[in-house]
DNA sequence: AAAACGATCTACT
DNA sequence: GTAGATCGTTTTG
């Protein structure tokens, strides 16, 4: 079963929102076929207010889809290549999580055709590595996720299972003196967040 | 019109 | 751990 998640999962706190996926299944299916990975590590951008989001300075025609309805995708190009976010909260709020990392579970082939050579732990670990194994990119940008037709999120873990949810010891600050959350299942291979945590706590799913 | 700047990745050491 | 590539967006002159 891959129901997609509901707006009502993405129309909360963001950094609630950023916890629950945490486990859950990205699922994208193309002519080329099915694809899909559990996520893994996350990041939560605030509010308008935050420095680090890229809404801090406004509503523009690139960052548009931040201020869409929640679970709307928000798919930017940086450095050449393509990041991931989910919008959440209420609509005209412009928050989002920012998907870091997937482990592959279905169509691992056709993802290794769409990354090449590479070694298998870097197959969809990082913002824009998963993008290209699962074939997102600037034409999904403001993508309704809840609609289950070609890029959504479904529940994977079963009711009741507990996952070990670490944050980053740095909460908040990159080069940029930019503030950021950070979470990723703790100990998981395929993070490329810190390997030391600041904390670690078993959430229910 | 030109320059600077990343929510990055890769290939080195 | 770090330099260099890379390219759309934003800022500056």
């Amino acid at each position: 079963m891959r129901v997609p998640l509901s707006a009502d999962f993405y129309a909360r706190d963001v950094v609630q929102v950023a916890i629950d996926l945490l486990g859950t299944e990205l699922v994208r299916r193309t002519r080329e076929g099915l694809t899909s990975g559990l996520i893994v590590e996350v990041e939560a951008y605030l509010a308008e207010r935050d420095p680090a989001s890229h809404a801090s300075r406004g509503r523009t025609a690139s960052n548009e889809a931040m201020f869409g309805a929640p679970g709307t995708a928000y798919v930017y190009p940086i450095h050449g290549r393509h990041c991931f976010n989910v919008v959440t909260e209420a609509e005209g709020r412009p928050s989002a999580v920012l998907i870091r990392a997937i482990e592959p579970l279905a169509g691992r082939p056709l993802m290794e055709r769409r990354r090449g050579d590479v070694p298998a732990r870097d197959l969809a670990r990082g913002p824009a590595r998963l993008c290209q194994a699962m074939a997102i990119d600037r034409a999904d940008n403001q993508r309704l996720l809840t609609s289950g037709s070609s890029l959504w999120l479904a529940r994977s873990q079963q009711p009741g299972d507990m996952l070990p949810i670490a944050c980053s010891p740095r909460i908040g600050v990159s080069r940029a003196q930019h503030r950021y959350l950070r979470f990723f299942l703790a100990g998981h291979a395929a993070v490329s967040g810190p390997r030391k945590v600041s904390s670690c706590r078993w959430l229910r799913q």
